[in-house]
DNA sequence: ACATGAGCCTGTGGGC
DNA sequence: TGCCCACAGGCTCATG
């Protein structure tokens, strides 16, 4: 659920209200999320006196940056954060980072698909695409990397190793605005409708982050807040009702694919 | 080399 | 009202 828009949100709540401050420790309440805790990198990282230097978005990872080193966080399916509660730690509250100004700030997961991943400051980063970038999907849909692919626009959408943060719920909306079915092969599809990708994905994906971010059930802003973005949903979770563009009296459809679902309309999208 | 599918998890909601 | 089960989907690894 947390898709490029989430976890942007995040990054700049957190880059806003905790970078620059020093930290006190990091607390584990359980052993591992997805992964075991690597907790002795961890805690040096995160250890007393260290400051938070700066907190960005790659893909659909976070990466915070302190003092001691780099750390990526990965929200998975129901990762958050949030200000934690001194008093009591919550349910599903698997870390708390505490800072020496008393501010205290808590990673919640309940699904636990998520996993923090110490990285090495040297390590290369992957090269991906972002989908924020125009130009970057222009490139990137030219090449014959990917118009000669057989696999379907929608799996290539969101193939994090080609672009970074695009998932099954903007993968179907920018699918919709532009007119092409999620089914259709990469090597089907026409100059034209490239295009309309390249430029609805940034717009839609902005948009998004302006509304703060999409809500199936449980996602939740740093301050508490859901987003508001699944209200302007246009194709996601609407079978059987009536296709949104004008003129279209399309039908909007369920279909599984690579092992989740997709809606599209039949009559508008092709 | 690539493509496909299983598995990890729990909260939610529809159906009976 | 309450129980059951399908489903949600990001990511990695095993298999075809």
């Amino acid at each position: 659920m947390p898709e490029l828009p989430e976890v942007q949100n995040f990054a700049q709540a957190l880059q806003i209200n905790y970078v620059g401050q020093s930290f006190t420790e990091i607390v584990f309440h359980r052993e591992n999320l997805r992964y075991p805790f690597e907790k002795e990198k961890l805690k040096k990282i995160f250890a007393n006196g260290n400051v938070f230097l700066k907190c960005f978005r790659e893909g659909k990872q976070l990466i915070l940056e302190t003092t001691g080193g780099f750390v990526q966080v990965s929200l998975g399916m129901t990762g958050s954060f949030k200000e934690a509660n001194k008093n009591e730690v919550e349910k599903h509250q698997h870390v708390t980072l505490n800072f020496k100004n008393g501010q205290s700030l808590a990673f919640l997961d309940p699904r636990r698909f998520g996993f923090w991943k110490v990285r090495d400051s040297d390590e290369p980063k992957k090269i991906i695409c972002d989908p924020l970038n125009q130009e970057d999907l222009e490139q990137l849909f030219v090449s014959t990397q990917i118009n000669q692919k057989s696999c379907s626009v929608k799996d290539m959408l969101m193939d994090q190793n080609l672009i970074g943060g695009i998932g099954n719920i903007y993968a179907l909306e920018a699918l919709f605005l532009a007119g092409v079915s999620p089914l259709k092969n990469c090597d089907q599809i026409s100059k034209i409708k490239w295009r309309k990708l390249s430029e609805q994905i940034p717009s839609l994906l902005n948009k998004a982050i302006e509304h703060g971010g999409s809500s199936i059930s449980t996602y939740r802003s740093l301050n508490g807040e859901k987003g508001s973005f699944q209200k302007l949903h246009l194709v996601y979770g609407r079978e059987n009702e009536k296709c949104l563009k004008k003129k279209c009296n399309g039908v909007i459809l369920r279909v599984p694919q690579s092992g989740r679902s997709s809606w599209y309309c039949p009559l508008c999208q092709n």
